[in-house]
DNA sequence: AACTCTGCCAACCGCACCGTT
DNA sequence: CAACGGTGCGGTTGGCAGAGT
């Protein structure tokens, strides 16, 4: 194994960018032969470069009927529908959309993402953030007019309560008879972070079938940028992180 | 003009899965 | 049944180009 290895690391592959010729011998290779076994089509055709290298860029790049340029309205909002239902199974999401490869979604979706200021917090960061803002800290803003704006959005919303409720105010979900009042912390109401909208906890499967409609994600975006106004450079948005 | 910052995107990497030997 | 090779997928990285200072 160690030997093969070894082996293996001898035979040195090209690396980096395609240039136009490599293209230009993948192209006319796959096209004349059909690919098969990619190593072996490194090999044919003459390319300094390892199997997976050929595939990728055969899929990505060289394959007839690719789309080309921005994403349309109708491509965004079928990314966005799909991303919500899918998660992130970007070849599923690839494959409503003819044209359009995987890689390319996810970097859409990814730069998409940084666009809408939605990005996702690293563990810490969201621990922190969590730390800072439940219980304690919040309960003495809850009377001011933004914080009620806040919560009065975050009513109106279908997304998992706990979302809000974690941020928000954990009393104000209690008081609506969603969590079990009972419990030692609110955190034993909690199933890996998701609830329903009644407070019910939902398996993967029930969740997805959970969809999220344009007004709810419209809403959704409100109360982020209230959100973002009322806890400056604090506060952080994962949409995928609950949704 | 030179430098830094930022966003985008192509490509790589590691892992999981599957079929074959 | 284990070992191996091929493939597919998602996460991550690195380089380039354009914007900003």
């Amino acid at each position: 194994m160690v030997a093969n290895r070894a082996l293996k690391s001898i035979k040195k592959h090209k690396k980096g960018l395609w240039s136009p010729d490599e293209d230009q011998k993948l192209r006319n290779y796959v096209l004349k032969h059909g690919h098969g076994c990619w190593s072996s089509v490194a090999i044919n055709a003459g390319l300094q470069r390892n199997g997976k290298s050929c595939r990728l860029r055969w899929i990505n790049y060289l394959r007839p009927g690719l789309k080309r340029g921005a994403f349309s309205v109708a491509e965004e909002e079928t990314v966005l529908s799909l991303h919500r239902i899918l998660g992130n199974k970007w070849s599923q999401i690839a494959q409503h959309l003819p044209g359009r490869t995987d890689n390319e979604i996810k970097n859409y979706w990814h730069s998409c993402l940084k666009k809408r200021r939605v990005v996702k917090m690293s563990e810490t960061e969201a621990q922190t953030t969590k730390n800072n803002y439940k219980y304690g800290e919040i309960r003495g803003l809850e009377s001011s007019t933004s914080f009620q704006h806040i919560e009065r959005l975050a009513q109106q919303c279908s997304f998992p309560k706990v979302l809000f409720a974690e941020w928000l105010s954990f009393d104000h979900f209690k008081n609506e008879g969603n969590l079990d009042n009972h419990s030692s912390s609110p955190e034993d109401n909690l199933v890996d972070g998701l609830l329903v909208n009644e407070g019910t906890s939902c398996s993967e499967s029930d969740r997805k079938q959970d969809e999220v409609s344009v007004d709810d994600m419209l809403r959704l975006e409100d109360l982020e940028s209230c959100l973002i106004d009322y806890f400056p450079g604090e506060f952080c948005m994962s949409y995928d992180m609950y949704v």
